[in-house]
DNA sequence: GTATTATTGTTAATAAAATGACATATCCGC
DNA sequence: GCGGATATGTCATTTTATTAACAATAATAC
């Protein structure tokens, strides 16, 4: 790992502390120590002190955390205070739901959603007109779009995701089950629902095997 | 780690060996080698050994690996050769959403929906009617429900994951933003789509910080 | 103000994971 | 069948991640 460089491992802890701390400020709790919140954690006090310590000293000895401060600061680490235009390609019950989700409050701002399927012409979700496929790229020419959802089946997906990149796209929130296998310099974050049920199903084999099953 | 225990890093990759065996199988390839199998995946040759060597030899020197017995084992190593049955709590957009996907091969079969708003009353999804929550009682009596997901908002959802687990389940599939602190016996898979869009916030600024944007 | 306690930031030690190396076994062409 | 090529399973090494230790610093009580 170049050094400066942080690892992957501690920037899929910050989310989690940011809601720690999220929480901790609405019940108005003002500072908290590593060894408190590592505690509430169910993780090391060290490895709190040891990811925060990556991106700065944002405590004080013999004091511990500013609550309000730390949320604030992490946020800006994970870049929540900036605003990111996203849209969603695929228009598919999960593509809708998504729609539904309410990702303002991690700086997401839906702007458009997409589908090839002509049965969603003139359909709306949360006010945003479903539009199709084929104008998403007039659409991304008058518009900035950061990031796009895609939520469409595997088989296009790929396809798809390479022609976004061409378009200039640079960071894509992946609900297919594929890989997508782009550029070094396009960010994707697969969301695999399949491959979490399956190692949910090994966990649950690995723990209750053996038990009797009465039925 | 105890001694013949699997680590989770390893878990974690074996859905994904799984699809791409899948796909070579589709694809009607007989047999593959550690080391192409590495530049498919882009992993290294010597950490799919490895992995499957935690489980067993599947494999044969010299001639490498027989796509569909390995795809076959690695399946049953996840246990996708048995069904579980599955209800979903929550019928919201996700809930729903969830509902229509098929996880049945993956070994998931889904026997019930349960929401406790009554605007849900008599709507069906993929032929499942929604249920109220206070028929979950007897509805546990009268099925053997292996797996719930949980798709509803984080304010109720860890004291009905706490009666869940008074009521005998044993396997929550987590979509809910919080932790659920269950007892160690229970299975709890958690999908935190806040948190994976944070990451992506972060990636992408690490990234593209500094680049113009010009509007 | 001083002593005591609390708690960080950081370095050191340990543990875990990933990679590399290689001896051994199997295949395949001839 | 023989010999070279192939590719596994496993052990050794390296790298990475986690935990522990502690010196330095700030807060708090008196």
């Amino acid at each position: 790992m170049r050094k400066g460089e942080i690892s992957k491992a501690v920037i899929r802890r910050l989310p989690r502390y940011y809601r720690y701390l999220g929480e901790l400020l609405q019940n108005g709790v003002v500072r908290i120590s590593s060894k408190e919140l590592s505690e509430r954690m169910k993780v090391t006090a060290s490895q709190i002190r040891q990811d925060l310590n990556n991106f700065g000293g944002f405590g004080q000895q013999g004091y511990g955390y500013n609550v309000e401060y730390l949320h604030e600061e992490i946020g800006k680490i994970l870049g929540l205070d900036v605003t990111h235009n996203m849209i969603i390609i695929g228009a598919g019950n999960l593509g809708q739901a998504l729609a539904n989700y309410n990702f303002e409050k991690v700086g997401f701002h839906l702007i458009g959603i997409f589908d090839i399927n002509p049965r969603f012409e003139g359909v709306s979700v949360r006010g945003i007109a479903i539009q199709m496929l084929d104008t998403l790229e007039d659409f991304l020419s008058e518009h900035k779009v950061d990031v796009v959802t895609l939520t469409v089946p595997k088989r296009p997906a790929v396809d798809l995701a390479h022609h976004l990149v061409d378009l200039g796209i640079k960071a894509i929130w992946n609900f297919a089950p594929t890989d997508l296998n782009l550029s070094e310099d396009v960010c994707v974050k697969n969301v695999h629902l399949n491959e979490s049920l399956m190692t949910l199903s090994y966990e649950y084999r690995a723990k209750h095997s053996g038990e009797a099953r009465d039925e």
